[in-house]
DNA sequence: ACCGCTTTCACTCGATAATTCACAAAAGTG
DNA sequence: CACTTTTGTGAATTATCGAGTGAAAGCGGT
């Protein structure tokens, strides 16, 4: 690092800024208002590197996104809106924005997906692979099995989970401790707890399920266990769709064969 | 209008997504997966305009945000999330990249703002000054006076103003024809009513307020009366701040004399 | 080993944004 | 009132990044 750590935030707020779409010049003359509160044109110059020539352009642009105010006189005077009223600008815009985006992709996307496929098909970040979970869990009518890492039991697949269970899907949750079951059965007392097939800990494995004997999904966690354990190990999941898909073929019967079992952990 | 109506909402999600921080050809590339649910390079080619060779890496870049994944096959076949999950994948970002610039700025800004000014700011578009008044009346300890034409009187606006009562502040509100006073009174039992104090109407008036005698604000509707009236007019507003400011000096002394009177319309 | 297809990658070109420059208008200053 | 400094606007120049092109490297099947 090389940085001045006191301008650590002033870069943060330029870079989400300049994500927004400002400009760079908008983006610290913008920064530079909030700190001085409120200046002229050289100050805004002085502080945030913009050449005061073109200061004025940016603020044109900043009032295009109702960010700053401006005195009419000479010089001219700048003032910028307060961190607080700034957030509910964006966030509105982005609500915006999402709406849009959402009206138009609903018009574009096929009454309904194709159900069955024959591929498998790989999702790699963490948080992909938690929604490709949830997803597959709100599609459930009859059955969803969930074998998991506790890290990966995170609050909103749990909140899927449960939604699953009030449509009447019964729920077969494994490979969690027992403390922790104590805390899911009060969330969801229908789910229904079973031990780990196998040895879990150890194993790169992360999550593993069925919903409705149909849709398959199997992810193990990267940056191996000899790893610096810093990081939160990266997960990347595969999945299928379909009766007839072969990851789902193949799960369905290790499944099916040791859920009907009472004493799965013997055989094999 | 020379588009395709039905090539409108593809336009629309494509210009979406580009404001989101995609490539066009990343955009292009998820709009067209989107259409067909799944699809290889070539088929993305054909109905996307991205050269073939090209998709590839608009897959990559489609893969970093977790919108779409891949086949690994010969050829590569890709997939699409749902309209759903890609919502709330923005969703999630867009509040990550918030959190970022709320804490940026909240380190960046002095911590308490200048309190009095000697000029008078602008401000240019209804959700602007609306955003403005809103801050202005959550400043308020003792007394919001707040005239309107109704059009202006916007929930988030009444909001604001019972924030300000529940805090003890008197509301004084003018402006609004008796049935909308009765709506008010029920939200807000508080409030005191008062009459215009001129004729309302007919003029590009917008609104008129005054917080704790020590900040005001005034905004006109633009483009004219007798424009088409097919645009909500456009507002514009001026405002100052402090005991002394020149704005402040005459609205106070505008609305004392008026309010302390019992009979407002006559005088003057 | 060959051919056709898929995939990757290095490179050009052009649009756009960043930066600089020149100048007119306005505001101070002695 | 002449002269200097400051302020604001517009155009000119430079740099950067992404779109588009094409060559070359894998891969599969015959």
């Amino acid at each position: 690092m090389e940085t001045d750590p006191d301008e650590e935030p002033r870069f943060a707020a330029i870079q989400q800024l300049e994500r927004f779409g400002l400009s760079t010049y908008a983006a610290r003359t913008f920064v530079a208002l909030v700190v001085l509160g409120t200046g002229t044109a050289k100050d805004v110059s002085r502080v945030s590197e913009v050449p005061r020539t073109r200061v004025y352009d940016a603020i044109e642009e900043l009032q295009g996104f109702g960010l700053v105010d401006v005195q009419q006189s000479s010089p001219k005077e700048f003032w910028a809106i307060s961190a607080e009223t700034t957030v509910g600008t964006f966030e509105r815009e982005m609500d915006e924005r999402l709406s849009i985006l959402v009206r138009a992709l609903d018009e574009l996307e096929p009454v309904e997906r194709p159900e069955e496929q024959r591929g498998v098909w790989t999702v790699d970040s963490r948080s992909s692979v938690t929604d490709r979970v949830i997803e597959f869990i709100g599609e459930a009518e009859e059955e969803v099995v969930y074998m998991t890492v506790e890290d990966l039991l995170t609050e909103d697949v749990v909140e899927a989970l449960r939604g699953a269970a009030e449509r009447d899907a019964t729920i077969h949750l494994g490979g969690v401790s027992s403390e922790v079951q104590g805390r899911i059965q009060e969330d969801i007392p229908d789910a229904e707890m079973f031990e780990s097939l196998w040895v879990w800990s150890d194993t790169p494995a992360g999550r593993l399920m069925m919903v409705d004997g149909r849709r398959t999904l199997v992810s193990v966690l990267v940056n191996g266990i000899d790893d610096a354990p810093t990081e939160p190990r990266a997960e990347t999941a595969v999945w299928g769709a379909g009766e007839t898909n072969s990851l789902v073929v193949v799960l369905r019967a290790i499944f099916t064969h040791r859920l009907e079992d009472d004493d799965p952990l013997d055989e094999q």
